[in-house]
DNA sequence: CGCAGTATTGAAAAATATCAAGAGGGGTGG
DNA sequence: CCACCCCTCTTGATATTTTTCAATACTGCG
C-alpha cells in the first residue's frame, strides 16, 4: 500500500491484492471530491437516487424521519466507507444522508459500478464482500435495538465505534472523538436523549465510559464489551480469503489484520 | 417466462431479460434440491459458512440466540429468496437458519457466485440489485423495531408479508397463511409473546387483522398500512431498470410488475 | 381422553418516555 | 472582556408502554 492510496483503495486492498488496472478503475470512483460542512444534508428521503458516494474525511449518518417527528439514525459512516448501496436497485433514496463533521465525499454514478462489474471480477467480488460486511453491521444493529437494554445498546454502540476506529488505525491513546450529541445517539439507538444522558451517567459511575464533550475514554474496553454482549466476529472475520481458489484472484497476505476472538 | 422456470430464474428475470446462457448459469445454483422439514435447523451461528442457498418451497427465518436465552428473528425468507449473502465475506455464520414449513432448498458454494461474476455482467448486476433490495428490507425492519409501538410493529410486519406475497403472486382470496406462532412473531418484533397476543386481540376488536390459527384475514389492508405507517417504496421500487444504458444489458418490459403507490 | 404446545387474560413490576426546570459551556457581538 | 444567548446536558417527578409471572383455556393429536 503506497502512501498516496486513497481511502477506497485502502479499503479494497484490505480484502485482496489489487492490480494496477484495478487501482485505476477504483480511482474513477473518486474523481470529484467535494468538501462538506458539519450538519450538511447530502440527500433526503425520496430524492432521486442514481449515485453512490465514498467518504474520505469526516463522519456521516443515514437517517429516516418518521411521521411522528422523531428520527431514526440507521448507519454511521466513517472514512473509507461506501454510501448508498442500498439504493442501487431503487430510483429514490430510502434514507437521508447527513454529515456529522466537516468532511470530504466523492460521488459517482451507479453506472460506474456496472462498468466495474464488466471489467474486474476481483473488484466485483471485493465489492460484494464489502456489501456483505455492511449487511452484517446492519444485522448486528438490528439485534442490538430489538433485544438489548438501554445500557447494552449504548455499550454496544460505543464499543462498535471503538473497534471500527481500531481497524482503520484511527484510534490512538485511550480515547477517541465521538462527535455526536446525546440526541443523535438516542436517535441511533431508539432511545430518548434523556435516557441516553442517564445511561452515560450510570456508565461514569461504573467507570465504563467517561464522556467529556465529544471525547470518550474507555478505562476498560473489555468490560464494556462484556456489558454489551459484544461478539466481534461480525467486524473482524470479514477479511477472509473469498477469492483464493479462483485463478484470477489472489489471496492477500494476512499480515494487515490480526485475527481476533 | 416459461412455466418450467425455477424460482430463482423467475426472481432474476423480474429484474432483467435473461439470455439462454444466463439461464444456464442460474440453473447451476439450483443443482441439488434438498427436502427440508418444518422446524429443521439448516445451520447455526458459528457454523462454517461457505454456501448460499435458495429456497424454492416453504418459509424460513434467520435467527440469533442471545446470551439471556431470548432469540431474535432477523429475516423471513419466502420462496424465491436467496439466503446467506450476509456471510459471503465471512468464514462463519453470523445467524442461524431454520425452516418454518416443510420446504425445499438448494445449496451452492460461494465460489459459484464468483464464477458468475466473471461470466455474466447482467447476472452480477441483477444479483447486486437483489442484495440491495434485501438491504432495504433489513433497513425497514430496523426502523420498525427502533421507532414504532407494538401495534405499529405488528401491523408493519403483517402488511409487509401481505405485500411480498402479493408480489410473488402467492396471495389469493382475502387471506393468507402465516405459519408462525405468536412466540415466533414476538421474536421477530422484539416483543414478548404475551404482548403479541394482546396486540392481536386489539386488532381483532378494531377489525384490522383477524387471525385464526395460522390463517390471517385483512378486512381492510389499507387501514392496516396506515396504522403501520407503511411506505411501500422499499418493496415496489426495486425493479427499476438499473441496466438500461449499458450496451450488454437490456431493459425488461415493465409488464410483469405493476407500479404501485 | 389426556397431553403438550399455544393462546388468552389479569395483576404487578420494570424499563423507558415525557415533561419540566435548571445548570453548564462556548461562541458572538458589544 | 463581559454579557447574553443558544444549545446541550443533567436531574427529578410522573406517565406510559411493555415485561414478567401466574393461572386458565384452547387445539390438535396420539
Amino acid at each position: 500500500m503506497e502512501k498516496e492510496d486513497s481511502c477506497i483503495i485502502r479499503l479494497f486492498s484490505s480484502y485482496c491484492a489489487l492490480s494496477e488496472e484495478d487501482r485505476r478503475l477504483l480511482h474513477r470512483l473518486e474523481e470529484s471530491p467535494i468538501e462538506t460542512r458539519a450538519g450538511q444534508v447530502l440527500w433526503k428521503e425520496c430524492d432521486k437516487a442514481s449515485e453512490f458516494c465514498t467518504i474520505s474525511k469526516g463522519w456521516a449518518y443515514s437517517f429516516r424521519n418518521m411521521d411522528d417527528g422523531s428520527r431514526q439514525i440507521l448507519e454511521l459512516f466513517l472514512p473509507g466507507d461506501i454510501i448508498g448501496m442500498r439504493e442501487f436497485a431503487f430510483s429514490q433514496r430510502l434514507t437521508g444522508l447527513a454529515m456529522i463533521d466537516d468532511g470530504m465525499v466523492c460521488h459517482f454514478p451507479h453506472r460506474h459500478l456496472v462498468d466495474l462489474f464488466s471489467t474486474s471480477t476481483t473488484l466485483t467480488a471485493v465489492l460484494f464482500a464489502i456489501v456483505s460486511r455492511h449487511q452484517a453491521l446492519l444485522t448486528e444493529r438490528l439485534v442490538n435495538l430489538a433485544r438489548r437494554s438501554a445500557q447494552q445498546r449504548l455499550a454496544h454502540f460505543i464499543y462498535e465505534i471503538y473497534e471500527r476506529l481500531n481497524q482503520t488505525g484511527s484510534f490512538n491513546g485511550g480515547h477517541f472523538r465521538l462527535p455526536l450529541s446525546q440526541e443523535q445517539i438516542g436517535d441511533a439507538l431508539g432511545l430518548s436523549s434523556v435516557h441516553v444522558s442517564r445511561t452515560f451517567t450510570s456508565f461514569r459511575k461504573q467507570q465504563l465510559v467517561l464522556r467529556e464533550r465529544h471525547r470518550v475514554y474507555l478505562p476498560n474496553p473489555q468490560a464494556l464489551a462484556e456489558v454489551a454482549d459484544f461478539d466481534n466476529r461480525y467486524l473482524n472475520d470479514s477479511l477472509k480469503a473469498i477469492l483464493g481458489e479462483n485463478g484470477k484472484l489472489e489471496r492477500q497476505s494476512e499480515s494487515s489484520n490480526a485475527a481476533t476472538k
